[in-house]
RNA sequence: GGAGGGGUUCCCGAGCGGUCAAAGGGAUCAGACUGUAAAUCUGACGGCUCUGCCUUCGAAGGUUCGAAUCCUUCCCCCUCCA
């Protein structure tokens, strides 16, 4: 094992916040003389198996504690899904059966493993400590916190203001993932920088419990790809780590040039210097932004696949954005209405589109091609026989046998 | 329990008897341009084989030639007072 120093400097990059540094060390010297790894707790939602590249900077630091060699627990919260978690908007969300659960976190190791070490990794669910509350525990869970404190929460405080309501249960959530905390005896919880709040009652309800604090490490929270909102599912400014190269090399490409350097900065794992140095010539128009943004596109689908479906996915692109040409491998569908063929018909069929009116407006603006030229006319007369290929927007493509 | 303000198309938000499939913005999609699915500009943006028809403005009824707009009841949200 290094020494507490050199682990701490490596912890520290890429952080928004330690709370607090200081007993980090503290622990971390702990573990180097008594040789005994570090409780790192984090949680998750098993509602969201989804992971995309935001949860990803949260699971490589989770990484870079299991390569020091301590020992990380990836919570699944089972339990508090059912409250659902106060930070952002929150709706109702569904209760979960068991079945479901599990199913949602084979989803989660399937895709989590390609970040952490399965060996390493302990995975636990806070439904085993909680579902044996009773309401008297819940009360006296309760009386931890106080309202002002509450409302001295950023979110709370602004939905307050801006006259939201405010369910009297999501005050009950960050106590319940403290108490997590608690149950685990946490040496470092990890979270986004929205988790402050919840990371430090669980600093508080430790410390009632005459437990050692947790530490909170805080990693900045990725915009999305629309650049302003947090990258999430449910806004569609995401990029999973299950997706095809080509998916994940295209809308690493449709990310505004403005986002470049902070998508560099919390997902690259290349040297800082190195970064720098690209940077610098991009500034001075030496470098085009469309190669440093290809060169990230590039790393993250080989992180996730592999080098050579990186410069496949590149190369694709470039085929198809650049030269505009047709891919190779695109699907081929028979469609048996050949004497007249209703294009927007047809492309409803190929799912192209969700309905013949969107189909229609397509073609009036010249969206639809068919054997490269674009066409205006909604019918296709005595076409029993032939084969086309048909263009639908920029990126559709289908080869149609009649 | 009392008083008041609200619920509008994917989201935010205007409209408050006809000219409303409903302003504006965002998101999305398409076209142009380009160095990219960046940026910018332009356009489209409920459905339907479509110069018309059908469904939509919290829900159900009602008034009216005509309702997102008026009335009644109900559901939900917010604020203030207790």
């Amino acid at each position: 094992m290094i020494t507490a120093q050199e682990q701490l400097a490596e912890l520290k990059r890429g952080t928004s916040e330690i709370l607090s540094e200081k007993d980090l060390l503290t622990k971390l010297e702990r573990a180097v003389k008594t040789n005994k790894p570090l409780v790192i707790k984090a949680g998750f939602d098993p509602t969201a198996p989804d992971i995309h590249l935001g949860h990803t900077v949260l699971m490589q630091k989770m990484a870079q504690f299991q390569r020091l060699g301590h020992q990380v627990i990836f919570l699944i919260g089972d339990f508090t899904a059912m409250v659902g978690d106060p930070s952002g908007k929150s709706k109702t969300r569904p209760q979960l059966s068991p079945a479901e659960i599990i199913a949602n976190v084979e989803t989660y190791k399937k895709q989590v493993y390609k970040i952490l070490d399965p060996q390493k990794t302990i995975i636990r669910f806070n439904s085993e400590w909680l579902n044996a509350f009773k309401a008297t525990d819940f009360i006296r869970l309760a009386s931890h916190a106080n309202v002002a404190r509450m409302l001295e929460r950023e979110d709370f405080n602004r939905r307050y203001k801006e006259g939201q309501s405010i369910s009297l249960h999501e005050f009950i959530y960050p106590l319940l993932q403290a108490y997590d905390s608690v149950a685990l005896k946490a040496d470092v919880e990890l979270g986004g920088t929205d988790q402050k709040f919840n990371l430090l009652m669980g600093r508080e309800l430790m410390r009632d419990h005459q437990l050692e604090p947790q530490v909170c490490l805080m990693m900045p929270l990725l915009e999305g790809l629309d650049g302003v909102q947090k990258m999430s599912k449910s806004l569609n400014n995401y990029v999973g780590v299950d997706e095809s190269p080509n998916e994940i090399y295209g809308k690493m490409m449709s990310l505004p040039d403005s986002l470049l350097r902070r998508y560099y900065d919390l997902l690259s794992a290349r040297p800082l210097q190195e970064i720098e140095a690209m940077f610098g010539s991009m500034a001075k128009g030496e470098l085009n932004p469309k190669w440093v943004k290809s060169d990230l596109a590039v790393e993250i689908v080989t992180r996730y696949h592999c080098e050579e479906a990186a410069q496949g996915a590149r190369q694709n692109f470039e085929n198809i954005f650049a030269k505009k040409e047709i891919p190779d491998d695109i699907p081929e569908v028979s469609y048996p209405d050949s004497e007249e063929v209703w294009i927007p018909k047809l492309l409803v069929t190929l799912k192209f589109v969700a309905t013949t009116s969107e189909g229609k407006r397509l073609l009036a603006q010249g969206g639809v091609k068919i054997d490269e030229a674009p066409v205006k006319e909604e019918r296709l007369f005595k076409m029993a026989g032939k084969t086309i290929t048909l263009q639908c927007g920029k990126r559709k493509f289908a080869k149609v046998k009649f």
